[in-house]
Parts: C-alpha cells; structure tokens; sequence
DNA sequence: CCTTTGACTACGC
DNA sequence: CGCGTAGCCAAAG
C-alpha cells in the first residue's frame, strides 16, 4: 500500500468507517481531510472507489442529502434502497431526517 | 504542459 | 423556488 495516495486513500478509509444507518456528505469528508472545499475531489475518489468493494459509496451524498451519485450505482434506485435497508427514509432520492443520520467525521471520527 | 472534467457548494437572479 | 454562474481543487486525457 502507498500512503502517497492519500487523498483517495483517506476518503476511502473515512467512507468505510461511515457507521451503519449513517451517511455523510463530501464536502464533511473533504474537510475532515483538510480539503474541505475539494468535496469533488471527494466525489472523484468515490468514482474510482468502484473498484473497490470496501467502500459505502452509497453512504455518501450530497450536503442537502441529496442522492446525487445514485446515477453512478447502476442508473436505479440502487443507492436508495440500500440506504433504506440501514434504517434511513429516503424519498425522492432525498435522504429525510438527514440531522438525524448524518454523520461528521470531524467530530466522531 | 495545458485543457477538460467531475458523485460539490454557495450565491445570485 | 428553480436555474445559472462562479469558485473551488485535483486527477485524467
């Protein structure tokens, strides 16, 4: 393992310790990682994080809760089914209660 | 090396 | 209240 790929590698690291029935958003990551205003870099990470299987990518969404990303799933409501799984009520690909589930790196992590 | 892109966010109209 | 524009940053082509 490289440590130089730390941006993604950090991103990864914080999205697989997204707790269950939690989400977060990319601009919480980013900044958590000291990149606080490079959410898409965040973003951008979670697409190469395809590859991996370690990754709740679909824990991940926009800072409104908004499921964004659920187009890079498989085109369906993949994302929000698996968030529903977890216990959290999605509706219209926007996560409800989103105070209720989120979760900030910067302070639980 | 320079240009484009991309799962964001904030602000303005 | 929806859409557009701008700012942001780093990777991929």
């Amino acid at each position: 393992m490289k440590e130089s790929d730390n941006f993604f590698e950090k991103v990864y690291k914080v999205a697989r310790k997204i707790p269950f029935g939690r989400v977060t958003s990319y601009g919480a990551i980013g900044a958590y990682l000291g990149a606080a205003k490079s959410a898409r870099m965040v973003g951008w990470a979670m697409n190469k994080a395809h590859n991996l299987d370690d990754v709740p990518a679909h824990r991940v969404v926009n800072k409104k809760g908004l499921l964004t990303g659920k187009h890079h799933f498989d085109g369906t409501n993949l994302m929000q089914q698996l968030l529903e799984n977890e216990g959290i009520v999605v509706i219209e690909n926007q996560i409800q209660d989103l105070e209720k589930v989120f979760w900030n790196p910067s302070e639980e992590l």
